[in-house]
DNA sequence: TGCTGTGAAAGACTTCACAGCA
DNA sequence: TGCTGTGAAGTCTTTCACAGCA
């Protein structure tokens, strides 16, 4: 392996991995950076740049062996292992969360559950019983959490990161929109809704001022 | 107005808008880019460069006004106007959205929601009733809804945003996990939440390579 | 003095174009 | 011949550094 690992390449690692399981739940055994380009929006060149950090993985001629490809793939993003992963904050987006099927197809499950609302602690959504976050310490620690996945508002957004960041978990997902500040143990990842409907919205109205 | 708008720049211009509207409901009326860069994790030329296409709004010595400047933003970003918009696929996720506060915070409203599984049409979610897919073309037609949310599996997206497009949607915002093909009319925003997750793996998994 | 606006430099990312291998 | 791997070129983005204004 050599080379750097941009955000950019890592957020197409992802796509190429959903590509091949894809191709391959079809019985396709090998593919050429054209055409796994072509199925997910990237060029050609570009894929064959990105898969040059695996040495010399493609074959001149054929292409690139799916299962192996994949499989590369799966260890240099980590998912060739199992992760555990707690919501903490079920509202609406977190209990949605809980029953999301995505992550768990890619070996990412969700343990526990957390709010700190006594009219939803106790409820148990899509098999998981929403747990007190006064117990979060205990529980990760129990059933060996390494990630959570933060849906509170956002004003209790960094109060609770802090919480989470000294309990040792490793990474947080957070879908609050606010800038958190973490120590540099914690991973942190940021899903922002409201920032992609502006986008969209942007886009929508950059095409309207060409006609 | 000047200079090109990247998909960066535009989503740190949501950024900045909602940074600035967290100020001015302390009272502050004016910021630096130092300031804001700080609050939002951006440095500071950063901050200037981006402002740069609006011309000569800041103030030497003293910095920008905050409303002055939010309501640029807002213009810029298509969010000086009332946007409506469909949920298009109404599991787990697409419920929530149908709920989510951020979207009519910024003046996005959600006006209906669709399903094609009879057992969830004609059920109320959170003050609005599922409606059966085939009647998309004519209540978005009548309710004037320019936008789409795509939460449908990733197996019927393609062909569920194929008939988005037809019926004269402007953008959709899709959460399936896939590339789709749309006319140029059709502006397109994806949200993968796999791949942000991944993401976050991938960076917990570098970090500890480094111990 | 404090801060903006902005050229110039640096850096990151993508595409091009083609040698070379099976 | 068909396709990879990869230097080189091109493009896009960010940071630096400082002149100039209030």
């Amino acid at each position: 392996m050599k080379g750097g690992h941009s955000k950019a390449m890592i957020a197409r690692m992802s796509r190429y991995l959903r590509g091949l399981e894809r191709i391959m739940s079809g019985g396709t055994t090998t593919i050429n950076s054209k055409a796994l380009g072509e199925m997910l929006g990237i060029s050609d060149s570009q894929v064959r740049k990105d898969f040059a950090m695996f040495n010399r993985l493609g074959h001149a001629g054929i292409g690139y062996r799916c299962e192996e490809l994949a499989e590369v793939i799966r260890q240099t993003l980590g998912m060739n292992q199992v992760w555990s992963a707690a919501i903490v904050g079920c509202g609406n987006l977190g209990q949605a969360l809980i029953g999301y099927r995505g992550f768990r197809q890619r070996g990412i499950t969700i343990e526990a559950a957390f709010d700190e609302n006594p009219a939803v602690i106790g409820t148990t959504i899509h098999g998981l019983t929403i747990q007190d976050f006064g117990q979060f310490a205990a529980t990760i620690q129990e059933l060996e959490i390494q990630l959570a996945i933060l849906s509170v508002p956002a004003a209790a957004a960094q109060k609770t990161a802090d919480v989470l960041a000294n309990c040792g978990i490793l990474g947080i997902l957070n879908f609050a929109p606010v800038n958190l500040n973490l120590p540099d143990s914690v991973s942190l990842s940021n899903v922002d809704l409201t920032i992609e409907l502006e986008q969209l919205v942007f886009a929508v109205v950059q095409k309207q001022k060409v006609d």
